[in-house]
DNA sequence: GCAAAAGTGTTAGTCCTACACCCATGG
DNA sequence: CCATGGGTGTAGGACTAACACTTTTGC
């Protein structure tokens, strides 16, 4: 599948696709880069075929790029979605089929076993750009209730758990947040992705623990009331941490 | 793949494969169960292909009664290697398979993408059994150094970093150890894993805050000096745990 | 000056670590 | 009766959770 409309299936590795949970942060809010496809106006997860001389980690990176417009995500591989039904359970589209009218979607017949990678992006960066199967490409809060295809709608509550336990032993904002930000503004985040609240003064004390904080000679303004620091990650002991795991637990 | 001996490959599909590392634990030892290659005397895990109707987990499971001739196995996939070089690395079965002998072997020239299985088994519960391609099955200490084919050691080094972690937050052992077992072998199995020496006394009392033991009436016999308590898992709290993750940390 | 948000501090409790001591068994 | 290994206890330190106080800013 690619960007110019035509699907070149000699290119791909028939059965193997991979689904993007594309997590951004923006109002408060956390938010997953969605696709609606132009033949049933239900949403679905950017995704892809496994090229014939990629990785699937390369196969994701373009992915997200051609979505996003951006290089150098962070992303992981978190699970293979392998139900021989899963591409069966939809019925609109499965009833489109019939039709006979999009011999396009004749391939969502096969059956698909999808590699689930989450991504972690920088809202405010990304450029929403959908693929030749959708008209629109948007963000929708991961909580909301739309119409996914598929399985889609599990892989993205998946993603959801593994990212939570993630944050636990590995630091998390350095994609999702611009390079500078407040302290309320990672804890909001972190809270967020939790979905709970946090203690403000311990959450201060044990981000700055961790020493991957560059803490700025600058403070927010425009806000109201007393302006909260900059900050800044240290990207150094940020990359150590990645690697080492963090020794705290939320 | 089947134990009959054939090979039909129109019930499996292409490109997709899998792999077990079959964790078992004896004289203190953790082990690995292989397979040795008829033709080129190197070590394989246990692995087979996705059938056209099943999950990757039946297909894990299928893979794991044929070698083990067990049923109800812990299990779960950690990550999908999908080089496309993997399959390429080997030198001594492309050499097999220049010489035109052996046409089983053509298979191994096409690119697959694998999927890692880790398990835990009871050691002495397993009869291992070999596959169509190997003349031996085995167990091997997960650090010997034997050739391996492929990437089989990187994943096998990568399922003990993931079976790591995996110990901080979850309980391990109901599958590795006999039913009744005693709290130095228990502890003996934890420090195999991790690699590195536990404190007697502390182990014992964080195990036991988990409340997923129960103690027994009843001593091991036949050993020297003071004979230890004998233990069982507690399995309705040990799936409770397994579910909601432990606090403590190794 | 008051309300709201942010910075800094304190304290109690819990958990982890590192030991010391006693008990049972085989030789 | 001594060496070895197993069972139980305890003190110190680190980390966490809960909460108080002060400072800054907009109205």
């Amino acid at each position: 599948m690619t960007d110019s409309g035509t699907f070149k299936s000699d290119d791909f590795l028939d059965h193997i696709s991979l689904d993007c949970v594309i997590f951004g942060f923006h109002n408060g809010e956390l938010k997953v880069l969605t696709l609606r496809l132009k033949y049933t106006k239900e949403f679905a997860l950017p995704g892809g075929f496994l090229g014939k001389e990629e990785t699937l980690e390369d196969a994701a990176k373009r992915v997200l790029q051609e979505r996003t417009g951006l290089k150098d995500i962070f992303m992981k591989q978190f699970k293979v979605f392998s139900d021989p039904d899963r591409s069966k359970t939809n019925v609109a589209i499965q009833d489109l089929i019939n039709t006979g009218a999009h011999p396009d979607l004749h391939f969502f017949e096969k059956r698909f076993i999808s590699v689930g990678f989450y991504a972690l992006v920088d809202f405010t960066k990304v450029k929403p750009s959908p693929d030749f199967f959708s008209d629109k490409c948007e963000w929708k809060n991961v909580n909301e209730q739309a119409p996914y295809i598929l399985d889609h709608k599990k892989i993205i509550e998946k993603a959801l758990e593994v990212l939570r336990r993630q944050l636990s032993y590995q630091p998390i904002g350095y994609n999702l947040l611009p390079e500078k930000f407040t302290m309320p503004e990672l804890q909001k985040l972190y809270e967020t992705i939790l979905g709970r609240e946090l203690d403000r003064r311990n959450f201060q004390r044990k981000m700055l623990s961790y020493k991957i904080l560059n803490k700025l000679d600058e403070r927010k303004k425009g806000g109201a009331y007393k302006s909260p620091f900059l900050y800044e990650f240290n990207l150094e002991n940020y990359q150590k941490a990645l690697n080492e795991g963090l020794s705290g637990s939320f």
